[in-house]
DNA sequence: TCGGTTCCCCTTTTT
DNA sequence: GGGGAACCGA
C-alpha cells in the first residue's frame, strides 16, 4: 500500500518532514491521526528504529488506536515504539530509574481518590477545620503548583503564595503541601503530577540519565499539544534537545484542559525554543458536512484568543442542525432516545453511529434511563469506571499492599476489611506512632508489641498474612490474585452477601479475577520473541493508569456511546446529540468568572459540534433535577452564537422567537449579567476582535532537510530472518542477539507458534516464531 | 468494635 | 438522587 497516495498535499508534506522541529496545526477532522500514524510508519519504512521513536498522547485510547493503525502499515515493528500517554511513558522511565530518586521499583500510583484521602488524613491529624480545608480544593492547588514544577519547599519560600493562602483563609496550606509530599514519599507512592515532576527532576539532576534518553529518542512526537502543561512541555523540550527532531500536533481551538494547567503558551513558546520550526496547517475538514463545519466556525470565531486558520470542507451541505427543547431532563432523555429510534428506523444505521455528549457525568442518568426503556443498547465512557468500584478497589488495595507495604492509602482500605477487629482506636494509634517515629504504618505494625499496642496480636496476624502473600509474588499473576482473594477472606465475605447488590459485587470480583487470568495466560513476548511469565506487579502497572475506556468488550461493538465532551475529543460519530445546552450547565457555572474560562467552554462546545459527521442535534431543558430538587434553566448563550441559517429549531421555543434580536431563546426575565457582558452577535462591534494572538505563519524559507535517516541502534539492519515455517526440532538456528542455538521443541500453530531453543551459555529461550528473526544454520 | 441509620455535600471537565 | 462520612445504639 502506498500510504503517501492517501494523503493530501499538506498532509503529505507533514508526513515526509521527518527531521527537525515541526509544528502541525490540525483543525478538527483534518486527518490528524492519519498524518501522525503515517508519519511514524514512514519513519519505520525509512529505517528508523522503532525503539528510538517516542510518541506521546493524552489517552490510552488514542495511543492504542495509533499503534493499531501503524501496525497495519508496518507490521510487528510497531510493537517496539515508545508510544503511550505522558503518564504511562514517564512511569515506565521512573520505574527503570527508580533508585536514582529513592523510590521502590514497584512504587504505587495514587489516583485522585488516594490523594484526597491522604490530604484528609493530614488535615485531621493537624486538627484543622475540614470545611475550610476541603481535600479536593487542596489537591487542586497542590496540583497546580506541581504542574508549574513548584514543589512545597519552593512554594513555601515565596511570600506571595503564603500571603495568598493567609488571605484566602488557608494559612496552613503550605504545611499541608509539604506533609503531603513527605507522606507520598514515605508510602512509596506517586500521584499523577509526581509522574511528571519526578521525571523532570530525574532529567534535571542526572545528566547521564537525561543523556541516555535524549540519545535514545531520536524522534519525538506529541499529540494534542495544546493540552500539555508546563511540566510536560519542560520534559519534552529537554528530551528533544539533542536531536531536535520533534513534531507537535495540535489545535488551539480544541484546547479544553486549561483547568488542569494546560497552557496555550506552549504553542507560542515552541517557536522561541525551536526557531527553525516548520509549520504545517491542515485546514481541510474531511469529517463533517458544510453546515456543521460552518456552524462550528461561527462559534469559535467568537473567541478572542486563537490562532488564525480557516477550516473548510468540500463535503456536502447536509442537514441543518436540529435544536429542540424539553421540559425536564427526563423528557430530554426520552426525546433523544426516541429520536435515535426513529433515525435507526429511517436510515438503518447502527447504534454505534450515535453518540450522546454532555457537559457533566451526572447528566448521563436521564439518558440511560430513556435508552434502557426502549431497549437501545448503550455504553458509558468515564463516570464510575470498573476499577473505581468499591469491591474492585478493595481487592486491588490488597494487591497494592502486598506489592508495596508502605502504601498507606491501600493499607487503610483493607486493614479492617473484612472486619478483623482493628477499629478506629487502633488506627489512630498507628497514625500517631507512624508520625512520631517517621515510619510507615506497616513498619509500626510489624513491631506492634514493642510499641505496646493493645491490638498487637491482631496486627501481627495481618502482617503475617501479607508477608505470606509476598512470598508468592514471582508467580503468575492469577495464582497470586486468587490466593489473596481467598485467604484475605474478601471473596468469602462477598459471597455470603446474597442481596442483589452483593451478588453484583461478587460478579465484579469474578470479572476482575478473570481479567487477571487473561492477563496471566496471554503470553507476552519481548523484543527477541521470548515468552515471559506475567506477574501481579506487572498487572498492577498495567492497570494503574488505565481508565475504563481501554476495557472495550466485544459485546460493546454496536452500542450508542454516552460520554462527556471531554472524553469525546478525538472521536467521531455519524450522529451526535449534544444535550443540556443551558446556562450554568454549559457553559458551566464555574466558568463564568472570566473571559478565558468562558472561552474554554466555547472551545468545548466547538469540540462537541465537530465530533459529528452527518447529523447534529442540540437540546436543552427548561428544568432539571439538581441535587434532588428541580431547578429551572435558561437556554445556553451558545445556542444563539450559532448563525441561525444553520439551525432548524423545532416547535415553539419561546413566544418571542420571531424577534431576531433574541431568536426565541431568551426567557421572559433576561439575565442582566448576560445582557451586559455578552451582547448578542448582532450588536457586537467590529473592534471586538482586535486583541488576537499573533497568527502562526509558515516560514518563507520552507525547505525540507534531507538528513540521512538514522540507522537502528545495535542492530544489524542486514540481518534477515529465514522462513521458519518448516523448522524442525534439532535444527541449528542463529539469533542476532543470542547467537547460535538448537531447537528443542516446537509448539502451537500460526501466530502463536513457539520454539524452545537452547542457546548454550545464554540458556534456553521460548521464542515466538512470528516475531523473532532466526537464521537457519545449515549443517 | 460493629452495623445500621441519618445526614450532608455534592458536581465540572481527566491523567 | 446518591454515596460516603458521621453518628448512635448495642
Amino acid at each position: 500500500m502506498d500510504y503517501l497516495e492517501l494523503l493530501n498535499e499538506s498532509q503529505r508534506a507533514a508526513v515526509v518532514q521527518m527531521d527537525g522541529p515541526v509544528m502541525i496545526i490540525a483543525g478538527a477532522g483534518s486527518g490528524k491521526t492519519r498524518v501522525l500514524t503515517y508519519r511514524i510508519a514512514h519513519m519505520i519504512k525509512n529505517g528508523v528504529d522503532p525503539f528510538s521513536i517516542l510518541s506521546l498522547t493524552f489517552t490510552n485510547k488514542a495511543a492504542k488506536e495509533m499503534r493499531d493503525r501503524i501496525y497495519k502499515v508496518v507490521g510487528g515493528d510497531a510493537r517496539n515504539l515508545w508510544m503511550g500517554t505522558f503518564h504511562s511513558i514517564f512511569s515506565r522511565i521512573l520505574r527503570i530509574e527508580h533508585d536514582k530518586i529513592g523510590y521502590p521499583r514497584n512504587f504505587t500510583i495514587y489516583d485522585s481518590d488516594d490523594s484526597k484521602s491522604l490530604i484528609k488524613s493530614i488535615v485531621n491529624e493537624m486538627k484543622l477545620d475540614d470545611k475550610m480545608y476541603k481535600p479536593s480544593a487542596i489537591l487542586n492547588r497542590i496540583s497546580a503548583a506541581k504542574n508549574a514544577l513548584v514543589k512545597s519547599a519552593e512554594y513555601n519560600s515565596n511570600d506571595e503564595n503564603t500571603q495568598y493562602d493567609e488571605s484566602s483563609g488557608k494559612p496552613k496550606f503550605g504545611q499541608i503541601f509539604s506533609t503531603y509530599e513527605q507522606r507520598c514519599f514515605r508510602a512509596g507512592a506517586m500521584d499523577f503530577d509526581d509522574l511528571l515532576i519526578k521525571t523532570y527532576e530525574l532529567f534535571h539532576n542526572f545528566p547521564d540519565v537525561v543523556n541516555k534518553y535524549q540519545h535514545q529518542f531520536k524522534y519525538i512526537m506529541v499529540d494534542e499539544f495544546q493540552d500539555t502543561n508546563h511540566a510536560q512541555y519542560a520534559i519534552i523540550r529537554k528530551l528533544a534537545k539533542v536531536h531536535e527532531n520533534i513534531a507537535i500536533v495540535g489545535d488551539d481551538a480544541q484546547s479544553i484542559y486549561a483547568f488542569r494547567g494546560a497552557t496555550i503558551k506552549n504553542i507560542l513558546n515552541f517557536h522561541n525554543d525551536f526557531p527553525d520550526t516548520k509549520v504545517f496547517k491542515l485546514e481541510e475538514n474531511y469529517r463533517s458536512t458544510k453546515t456543521i463545519v460552518n456552524a462550528a466556525n461561527s462559534i469559535i470565531s467568537q473567541n478572542k484568543d486563537q490562532i488564525q486558520k480557516k477550516i473548510f470542507t468540500s463535503n456536502e451541505v447536509g442537514e441543518r442542525i436540529r435544536v429542540f427543547r424539553a421540559l425536564t431532563d427526563n423528557e430530554e432523555g426520552k426525546m433523544v432516545a426516541s429520536s435515535i429510534f426513529q433515525e435507526k428506523m429511517n436510515t438503518h444505521i447502527m447504534n454505534r453511529d450515535f453518540a450522546i455528549l454532555y457537559r457533566t457525568n451526572a447528566q448521563s442518568r436521564a439518558m440511560e434511563e430513556a435508552l434502557r426503556k426502549i431497549n437501545i443498547p448503550y455504553k458509558i465512557y468515564g463516570g464510575l469506571s470498573f476499577y473505581q468500584r468499591k469491591e474492585v478497589k478493595d481487592l486491588i488495595a490488597y494487591f497494592r499492599v502486598v506489592i508495596n507495604p508502605s502504601d498507606e492509602e491501600a493499607l487503610k482500605r483493607i486493614i479492617n476489611f473484612p472486619a478483623r477487629g482493628i477499629g478506629k482506636t487502633s488506627l489512630d494509634h498507628l497514625a500517631v506512632l507512624a508520625n512520631q517515629h517517621q515510619k510507615t504504618w506497616f513498619e509500626i505494625m510489624e513491631s506492634a508489641h514493642q510499641y505496646g499496642l493493645k491490638s498487637a496480636g491482631t496486627l501481627a496476624d495481618f502482617v503475617m498474612m501479607i508477608r505470606s502473600f509476598q512470598t508468592m509474588l514471582n508467580k503468575q499473576a492469577y495464582d497470586v490474585a486468587m490466593h489473596v482473594a481467598k485467604q484475605s477472606g474478601l471473596l468469602k465475605n462477598l459471597y455470603e452477601d446474597k442481596t442483589v447488590e452483593g451478588i453484583a459485587r461478587y460478579e465484579n470480583i469474578e470479572e476482575l479475577l478473570n481479567g487477571i487470568k487473561e492477563f496471566s495466560i496471554d503470553n507476552i513476548v519481548d523484543e527477541d520473541g521470548v515468552v515471559k511469565a506475567r506477574t501481579l506487579p506487572e498487572y498492577m502497572q498495567d492497570i494503574a493508569l488505565l481508565t475504563d475506556a481501554d476495557k472495550e468488550k466485544d459485546e460493546d461493538f454496536d452500542k450508542v456511546s454516552l460520554m462527556t465532551i471531554h472524553a469525546a475529543k478525538g472521536l467521531e460519530f455519524k450522529n451526535i446529540y449534544v444535550v443540556g445546552l443551558e446556562e450554568n450547565l454549559f457553559p458551566s457555572q464555574m466558568s463564568m468568572n472570566s473571559r478565558s474560562e468562558l472561552e474554554e467552554e466555547r472551545r468545548l462546545f466547538y469540540v462537541a459540534l465537530t465530533r459529528a459527521m452527518k447529523k447534529l442535534t442540540l437540546s436543552f431543558s427548561t428544568s432539571r433535577f439538581k441535587f434532588g430538587t428541580m431547578i429551572s434553566c435558561e437556554p445556553s448563550r451558545f445556542l444563539q452564537e450559532i448563525e441561525p441559517q444553520y439551525l432548524n429549531i423545532e416547535g415553539i421555543l419561546n413566544p418571542g422567537y420571531s424577534d431576531p434580536a433574541n431568536r426565541g431563546y431568551r426567557q421572559e426575565s433576561p439575565n442582566k449579567f448576560y445582557e451586559k457582558k455578552y451582547p448578542s452577535r448582532n450588536q457586537k462591534s467590529a473592534n471586538d476582535k482586535t486583541e488576537k494572538l499573533p497568527p502562526v505563519v509558515i516560514p518563507k524559507n520552507f525547505k525540507p532537510i534531507n538528513r540521512a535517516t538514522a540507522a537502528p541502534q545495535n542492530i544489524d539492519p542486514n540481518f534477515i530472518g529465514d522462513d521458519t515455517s518448516n523448522m524442525q526440532v534439532g535444527q541449528k538456528v542463529e539469533h542476532q542477539r543470542f547467537g547460535t542455538g538448537t531447537v528443542l521443541t516446537i509448539e502451537g500453530t500460526a501466530d502463536s507458534r513457539k520454539a524452545n531453543i537452547d542457546f548454550g551459555p545464554i540458556g534456553k529461550k521460548m521464542i515466538v516464531l512470528k516475531f523473532a528473526k532466526l537464521k537457519i544454520v545449515n549443517g
